[in-house]
RNA sequence: GGGGGCGUGGUGUAGUGGUUGAACAUGCGGCCCUGUCAAGGCCGAGACCGCGGGUUCGAAUCCCGUCGCUCCCGCCA
């Protein structure tokens, strides 16, 4: 029999119906027993009068937690079953696989346990409802994005992610052993998206790991985590890859609130806001002066740049002022960017940069990149570097590139933003961090 | 890499030097009751209080070390 989802069952009213899933809870009674099944589309109650059936009832009464049923029988409409108002009268039940007894915790419980003993056991934690509905805003996100993309000519790349030589910094790179000698795992797609600007693709786009070898403990932090990067060519400045990232944000935004925004707001408690374009812009510049309005003092080493006490005081400004949980900070000083982002003709110590704060969090970075090769080689030489390490990405824009732009984001810190989580753990597959390799 | 906090049955917590034979909730096992529904009732098992050392007549409780977790800063997505 053809199995149907737990949401779809009050349309088979008098039928009798496959449907498969977890034990969530067993109420074994002297005369009655009472399943409670949970698939990902919801939960039903399954009754049996034990008489009935007095074999199947002792297999009932053996079942465990989270055991895998399948389970086939009448349903029927009865409004004093609090669960949905309908329930299904068992006639066979096929028990998959027995889950083992104790449960390390239960995954529907009302008291957790702490995050890092719920990523111990994973797949427990994700059997949770919430859980389930996280990934599928997830994907929803993911295929909003790529129709966005597909529907202004963006191709899609999937760049290596074993490099040669250590690309931009060297500090934060993950040394692998390869063959007889070190690979390093890459920690931006930059250089290789920016390739497909000089092999004339003119908008690439790429959904990607990327590692970083930076030992962070924080709730906002993974060694490896999925980037979500772009790359537009013939634009005339960072304004046009802002202008594109905010209509492609909104566009995301508004279809997970089209498709989960009712789940998003029974399970997480929080509704989807759809931000209206353009998301206020202020320059670094600015955002000094607003500190210091705000009364708020950077830490004396800076050099230009902005903690991260800084952008929340200035997310809140930006919501007290322009009502906005996004906002574009610009224009940052050469000293706190790499050599590839262009600077201004007028202003050499100003990058034609962004980044995009988002709920007080740092979800994207972006610029115009320099495609002038002369002024790229010169550039890097700028900032210390050696020109051989960097030869086949210089090569890039020695026959011709045309000018271009793009960013990179963070797949999950947008789901933090987007749900409204506290801890980037919590949103993602599998965490991977200084001391967790495991599961 | 720097700083703060925490570490008690499976899980979440209480207890911060002596009526602690370490408590409570939940989970687990058994029994009872019941068309139940976050079910209810009774009984039971389960921790030598992360680990090592020290102070003290006496340590889960104080001190030192160590390991683990966590948050903040730095760095970034």
């Amino acid at each position: 029999m053809e199995r149907v989802y737990i949401e779809d069952l009050r349309k088979h009213i008098g039928e009798t119906v496959t449907v498969q899933g977890w034990l969530q809870t067993l109420r074994d009674q002297k005369k009655m027993q009472f399943l409670v099944v949970r698939d990902l589309t919801g939960m039903v109650q399954v009754v049996l009068e034990k008489a009935a059936d007095p074999e199947l009832a002792a297999t009932i009464s053996g079942l465990t937690q989270e055991s895998n049923l399948t389970l086939t029988g009448l349903v029927i409409d009865n409004p004093i079953v609090k669960l949905g108002g309908l329930e299904m009268q068992l006639t066979t039940l096929k028990v998959e696989a027995l889950a083992a007894s104790p449960l390390p915790f239960d995954p529907s419980a009302d008291t957790l346990p702490m995050l890092d003993f719920r990523m111990d056991w994973r797949f427990l934690d994700l059997r949770r409802p919430v859980n389930a509905l996280l990934f599928q805003v997830q994907t929803t996100l993911e295929q909003a994005w790529r129709e966005y993309w597909l529907q202004n000519r963006f191709v899609e790349i999937h760049s290596p992610k074993l490099m040669g030589s250590p690309s931009e910094s060297g500090a934060e790179l993950f040394e692998v052993a390869y063959f007889e000698r070190k690979a390093y795992l890459a920690q931006s797609p930059q250089f290789y998206k920016q390739m497909g600007m000089a092999a004339g693709f003119d908008r690439v786009f790429e959904i990607g790991p990327v590692f970083r070898a930076d030992p962070s403990f924080t709730s906002r932090h993974m060694t490896e985590f999925t980037g979500i990067d772009m790359e537009m060519s013939w634009i005339e400045s960072h304004e046009d890859v802002m202008a594109f990232q905010e209509r492609w944000l909104q566009y995301a935004w508004q279809a997970v609130k089209d498709r989960h925004g009712a789940a998003v707001q029974e399970l997480f408690g929080r509704e989807i806001v759809v931000p209206s374009v353009p998301f206020p812009r202020i320059t670094m510049k600015q955002a000094l002066e607003i500190l210091k309005e705000e009364g708020y003092t950077l830490p004396a080493d800076k050099k230009g740049d902005i903690d991260p006490g800084g952008e929340r005081t200035l997310a809140d400004w930006v919501k007290r002022n322009h009502d906005h949980e996004f906002f574009f900070l610009t224009d940052w000083p050469i000293t706190v960017r790499p050599f590839y982002h262009m600077r201004y003709e007028d202003q050499p110590e100003i990058t034609k940069s962004f980044d995009l704060i988002a709920g007080g969090l740092e979800i994207a970075t972006g610029a115009q990149r320099e495609h002038r090769y002369d002024v790229l080689a010169r550039q890097a030489q700028g900032k210390g570097l050696g020109l051989e390490s960097i030869q086949f990405y210089l090569d890039f824009f020695k026959y011709g590139c045309p000018p271009h732009g793009g960013f990179g984001l963070g797949l999950s810190r947008t789901l933090v933003v987007l749900l409204g989580l506290n801890n980037i753990r919590e949103a993602v597959y599998l965490f991977r961090g200084p001391n967790r390799l495991e599961p």
